[in-house]
DNA sequence: GCCACCATGTAATCGGTTACATGATTAA
DNA sequence: TTAATCATGTAACCGATTACATGGTGGC
C-alpha cells in the first residue's frame, strides 16, 4: 500500500521534517550533514519535490521573498505517515561503499612497495581531510544544524563519523609503518 | 594521453592481473573479495571486456571447455601500463558511501526511543552479518584467493574490513546501551 | 532426470551527476 | 559594480542493476 520512497525522496522528507522548507534549503542541509553518506543534487531534488507533491506526501505554497520566486514545501499527514513508516522499517536498506583507494590497496601486490605505501598515505590524508570538515561542523551540531533546537541524532551521527574516520586514520598510520622498508616488491 | 579507465574497467584489469581469465571468473573473484567496496555486474563486465579489447588494453582468445563457449582475456602491454598508471595515480578517486540505516539514525529524533534503538540494533546486526561473511573468506585469503599464491594485499584488505566492521559493531553496542531507557521521545 | 554450476550475453530501466541557464537580492 | 548568495530548473549523459534468455557440463 504505502508508496515506496525513492532514495532522494527519503532525505527530502527527513529534511522537511527537520525544518527545511525549500529545495535550496534541503540541498544546503544535505551538504552540511548527510552528504558523506547520503547525497542529493538539484537535478534530483526539484523534480522529486514535484513528484512527491503530486503523490500527496507534500504540500507546496508560493512564498516569494521580494522578487525572488520561492516555493515552500511541508509534509502532509500522509507524508508524515510515510516518513515514519520508512524510519521504522524492518530491513537494512541500501548499504553501498565505493572506495577507489581501497581497491588500489587491494591490488597493491602489482606495484612497488613505495606505490602501495603511497595509497595508504592517501587513505590517511583523506580521513584527515574529512575529519577537518567534520570538526568544522561540530560546534553547530549541538544546537541543531537547521536553526531548530533539540536535535540529538544529527549530533550523534557526527560523532559516529568522527569515530569512524579516526579509526581509519589510525589503521592507515599503523599500516604505513608496517609497510615501511619491508623489502617486498 | 592514457585512456581513463571506467569504474568497472578498473576492477577488470586488476582481476585479470591477479589471474582471472574469463568474465565469469572476474565476477566470481569480485563476489569473494571486493564486492563490499567495489561491485561489478555481468551487465557491465561483458560489454566492458569487449570495449577494453577494442581499445587495445586486453587480448581475447577462444578457449572452449568441451562444448562450452568460453573466452579468455589477458592484459596487453598497454593494458598493464594503464593498470600500473592507475594504481600509482595521485588523487583520491571515487569515495562514496550510501548508508540507509545511518540516514535513518540521523533522523532518529522524529521517532520513538524504541524505534531509534532498533535502527542501531540493525546497524550492529548488519556489521555482524558482514563479519561472518569476512570470516568465511579468511582461511583462503592467506593463500591467495584466486589459486595464485603470494597475494598479500587482498589479505590485508580483508583485515581492514574486519577491523572496520568490528569498530562499527562496537559503536552500535555502546550506542544501544546509551540509548537504553533514557526517557527521550 | 534434475539441479547446481559454468558461461555469455542483452534490453529496460533507474538513479544520479554535470553542465548549463535564468534571474533576483544583498553586502562590499 | 560586482561578487556572493538565494532560488529554481532542465537536458545530456553515465554507470549500474535487474530481469531475462540461452545453452553446455557434471554429479546425484
Amino acid at each position: 500500500m504505502s508508496i515506496t520512497l525513492t532514495p532522494t525522496g527519503r532525505v527530502i522528507l527527513g529534511m522537511l521534517q527537520l525544518g527545511a522548507k525549500t529545495g535550496y534549503e534541503i540541498k544546503q542541509a544535505v551538504e552540511v550533514s548527510t552528504r558523506f553518506f547520503w547525497g542529493a543534487s538539484y537535478g534530483q531534488i526539484y523534480p522529486e519535490l514535484r513528484r512527491l507533491t503530486g503523490a500527496g506526501l507534500l504540500a507546496a505554497s508560493d512564498a516569494p521573498r521580494g522578487g525572488v520566486r520561492r516555493t515552500e514545501y511541508h509534509l502532509t499527514a500522509e507524508g508524515e505517515r510515510v516518513l515514519k513508516a520508512w524510519l521504522s522499517d524492518d530491513d537494512f536498506g541500501i548499504f553501498e561503499i565505493r572506495d577507489e583507494l581501497l581497491l588500489r590497496f587491494f591490488f597493491g601486490d602489482a606495484v612497488s612497495s613505495d606505490d602501495a605505501r603511497a595509497v595508504v598515505r592517501k587513505m590517511r590524508e583523506r580521513s584527515e581531510w574529512i575529519l577537518e570538515r567534520f570538526r568544522e561542523l561540530e560546534p553547530g551540531s549541538r544546537e541543531g544544524f537547521i536553526e531548530d533546537a533539540g536535535e540529538r541524532f544529527p549530533h550523534l551521527t557526527l560523532q559516529y563519523g568522527i569515530g569512524l574516520m579516526e579509526w581509519i586514520a589510525g589503521w592507515a598510520r599503523e599500516t604505513e609503518r608496517s609497510l615501511d622498508g619491508d623489502g617486498l616488491s
